[in-house]
DNA sequence: CGTAGAGGATTGTTCAACGATCCCTCAATA
DNA sequence: TATTGAGGGATCGTTGAACAATCCTCTACG
């Protein structure tokens, strides 16, 4: 019997989730993520209120709950806006990425492991790099890091860094030269798997530093030519 | 001019930070910080919308501010209380907050470094121990530890540190035995900025894990028999 | 003593309205 | 020509009200 209510119990997270905010704000993190509302986009309340067929109360919740995790961002009177990082923000993304990530592999026990989602994340970007599915790569990509700091073993530690991956989508989307940009690493993701296969938590700690600093190198070098102004 | 033009847009971010509902969940959140509404209190929408003259809709919004800093948790039908941390949220966030302050210690560069608001942050504890103030002893401890997570230079990991402390506040309050919680800490603040103005990072970042390590196992012992449940 | 049900209170959600603010346009002026 | 200022339209911010859904309490009954 204490079985059972466990289970409920844990259905219940699903039942409670039908809020219409969340799927509206569901709806609307897919669309920025696939690119079609583009940065800097204004979400007018009267238009995308009026085209799902919700409220504008319900939709500010929404809009809410997006610039909270920093894809909107929001002017007062003016509305919100489909976030345009800035150089800086890359920057900032990537420090908080080297300092999390790094600690995560150097903070792990004994080994082995629960390694898993990190191998399927690396099979998911091989299967997409054959595919030529080079978006694909890139989530693939932001997967492996995900499941990296999963390790980690801390709700609020994954969770920060998922809104940090999602912002970086941001960043990749503007970049938009998604071949060059995720195909070299990979085999760096490989590598890094391997170590941590092997138990070598300061080699994969030092592969993943070179891994971050590369990458925001490549992105901030495109990134400046895209946005005009400095950041 | 160009200088002048530069400074101005600095205080433009001053300028626009005027919502209702903001200044209404600013004012909530220190009431709540300061134990005013201790963990568990239910914040009824009529009483205080009234009691602070702004509708419910605006408050409501204020409440769902709040509810994404995790200081309050939303009940369908029920209405929003002032978070109760489990004994696991304790520990999660004391796991991130090992990971993350140490990696910012053993992440500095070389010495010297910034460490004026360090040091103001212990002779702000100092102070506060000499008059008694165990409480302003406690926010003189957090005060310390922003500081230190501040010397990362990293604007994202900063705020997150900054509403992990904030909920770390709200364990406090349950616990409320602010003297013996938080009066060993003060010594322990000293040394680990010594070490720092030694430039020994390696040092310091062993005494704050170290730190942190007795700071879990006494307030979860002490959380233990405060919330009957388990966690 | 335990349980079912009625009633009151509170929240969930939407809508309409009004004031405030911003943006754009256009004319006036130096 | 470039700058300033006024006006109009659009959008946002906030409120108040309304109604449905849900929860809590208390009563009545077996």
């Amino acid at each position: 019997m204490a079985e059972q209510l466990k289970d409920l119990a844990d259905d219940r997270a699903l039942l409670g989730r039908t809020s219409t905010a969340e799927r509206v704000s569901d709806i609307l993190r897919s669309r920025i993520a696939e690119g079609y509302f583009p940065p800097g986009t204004r979400l007018s309340e009267d238009s995308i209120g009026g085209a799902l067929g919700v409220s504008r109360n319900t939709l500010r919740e929404a809009f809410r709950l997006l610039t909270h995790e920093r894809l909107l961002v929001h002017e007062l009177n003016r509305g919100v806006f489909v976030r345009v990082l800035t150089v800086e923000d890359v920057e900032d993304i990537y420090r908080t990425r080297r300092l999390v990530e790094c600690a995560v592999v150097r903070g792990l026990g004994d080994p082995p492991y629960g390694l898993d989602g990190l191998a399927g994340a690396v099979e998911e970007g091989r299967r997409a790099a054959r595919e030529g599915d080079w978006k694909g790569v890139g989530t693939a990509n932001i997967h492996f890091h995900r499941e990296l700091v999963a390790l980690a073993g801390s709700e609020r530690t994954a969770e920060l860094m998922r809104s940090v991956f999602a912002e970086l989508r941001l960043a990749f989307h503007v970049v938009d030269e998604p071949q060059r940009l995720h195909e070299p690493y990979i085999a760096r993701n490989v590598a890094i798997l391997r170590a941590l296969q092997d138990g070598d938590r300061e080699q994969a700690a030092t592969l993943l530093a070179g891994y971050l600093d590369d990458s925001l190198e490549r992105v901030v070098e495109v990134y400046r030519r895209r946005v005009g102004e400095d950041g």
